[in-house]
DNA sequence: ACAGGAAGTCAACGAGCGTTTACTTCGTGA
DNA sequence: TCACGAAGTAAACGCTCGTTGACTTCCTGT
C-alpha cells in the first residue's frame, strides 16, 4: 500500500567502483541523506540505502553499526551549515532565503538534499533528540551569535521556525499556494520575512 | 530500540463501557489522535491503538476498513477547524497564537492533541496526500478567504507555515530557544508574527 | 425470555524489517 | 607473484506489523 516510486537513486559509478571503505562509506551517506530526508527515517529501508549506494544491507551495519547509527552520520554531517551564515548581517536573510527556496529546485537534482528537508523526520522518536540536539547547537546557536539586539536566541528560533514550516509546506506537503509562486518572487518575500526577525 | 515511554494512554472508561459502534468509534479515533500526532503515521501500531481505546486492533479493521482508511478518518475529523477562523479579522492573529502556543500546555493532558500536531505525520508517504488536500481546503483556503488585500492565498500560506514550523520546533524538537519562554510572552510574539501576515 | 444480530475477541497468516553469521572476492604490500 | 587482510555478499534469523476469518459474547426487540 501507498508505495512511492522514486526515480533511478542508484549511484551510477557504483558498478565501476573500485573497492574503497572511504568512498563506499560517502555513497552510503549520500544515499541515506536522500532516503531520510524524502521518506523520514522510519519509512527508509536500509537495504532500499544501501542498494542505492551499490551495496548490499549488511554493509551498512558493519560501517555505522545500526540503522540509527547511520542516522547519527547522516545529521551530523547534514547539520554542518558550513559558512552559510557567515556573512554581513545584512546578507544574511537573503542568504537564507536563497538557501531555503532553492532547495525547490533540486527535488528532482542529483545534488544532495539541503539540510532543511531532514525536518522531515522530526516526528519519529529514534531521530529527535539528535535532531534537537543538532539545531540547537549547529544552527539556531550559531545563528543566535550572530544577531543584535535583545532575545537573540528566541529571533534566532524563530527564523528557524519559519525556515521548518516553509520547507514542510512547500517540499513535503507541496501547499498549492505556495507552489503557485515563482522562485525568484518566493525568495523575495522570504527574505522580507526573515529578516523581521534578523533585524529585531 | 529507541522506545517512547507513554503514559497510560487507555480510555479509563474502556472497562465499563457499553458495546455501542458509534462511542468505539469515536474512542478509536481519538486514541489514534494522539498516537499519530506523537509518533507519525507509521510509528504507531494499530494494536497500540486499540488497546489505548480498549479494544482490539481487528476492531480498528473492521471499523475504518485498514490503517490507512483510519488515518483518513482521523485527518477529516482533526482539520474540522470549527469556528477557529470565524471572528473579527483583527482578532484573527491573536486567536491562532492562542490556538498554537496553548497546546503546549495539553503535552501530559488528556484533552485531545490540537489539529497542527498532526503536521507530524507530513513526511510519510501514505500521509502526505491526505493532509495535503486537507491542509488546503480546510485551513489555507478558508483563512484566505477571510483575509484582504493582495496575495491572500499566499499569506494565508504563510501563516499556517509558520504555525507549523513553529509547532515542530515547540512541540516535536522542543527547541530550548522556544521552550525557555513563558507561555504568555509567546502569545504575544505569535500574534505579532501571525499579524503581520493577516494584515498584509 | 430468548433468538438473532451486532459487537468484540482470538489466533494465525504472510510480508517486511534490521541484524548477524559464515562465506566469497578483491586489492595490495613484501 | 601471491598470500593475507580488507571489502563485500548471501542467506537466514527473530521480530513486529497489518490484516483476516472463524469464533464467542453481549445487547435488544419482540
Amino acid at each position: 500500500m501507498m508505495v512511492e516510486q522514486d526515480g533511478d537513486l542508484t549511484d551510477k559509478c557504483a558498478q565501476v567502483r573500485k573497492r574503497c571503505s572511504s568512498t563506499t562509506r560517502e555513497a552510503i551517506l549520500d544515499s541515506a541523506m536522500r532516503r531520510f530526508a524524502r521518506h523520514g527515517f522510519e519509512c527508509s529501508g536500509v537495504r532500499e540505502i544501501a542498494a542505492d549506494a551499490g551495496v548490499t544491507a549488511a554493509l551498512v551495519n558493519r560501517y555505522f553499526g545500526s540503522k540509527e547509527g547511520l542516522f547519527a552520520a547522516v545529521i551530523e554531517r547534514a547539520f554542518d551549515v558550513g559558512d552559510l551564515l557567515e556573512c554581513d548581517p545584512a546578507e544574511l536573510a537573503r542568504r537564507l532565503a536563497v538557501h531555503i527556496v532553492r532547495s525547490r529546485e533540486n527535488r528532482q537534482g542529483d545534488k544532495p538534499t539541503p539540510l532543511l528537508l531532514l525536518l522531515r523526520t522530526a516526528a519519529e522518536p529514534g531521530a529527535v533528540n539528535l535532531l534537537r540536539q543538532n539545531l540547537d547547537r549547529n544552527f539556531v546557536g550559531k545563528l543566535a551569535a550572530r544577531l543584535e539586539g535583545p532575545d537573540t536566541q528566541h529571533r534566532a528560533a524563530m527564523v528557524a521556525a519559519l525556515m521548518t514550516g516553509f520547507a514542510t509546506l512547500d517540499q513535503s506537503l507541496k501547499c498549492s499556494a505556495i507552489e503557485e509562486d515563482d522562485r525568484q518572487r518566493l525568495i523575495e518575500k522570504m527574505t522580507g520575512y526573515l529578516d523581521q526577525w534578523i533585524r529585531g
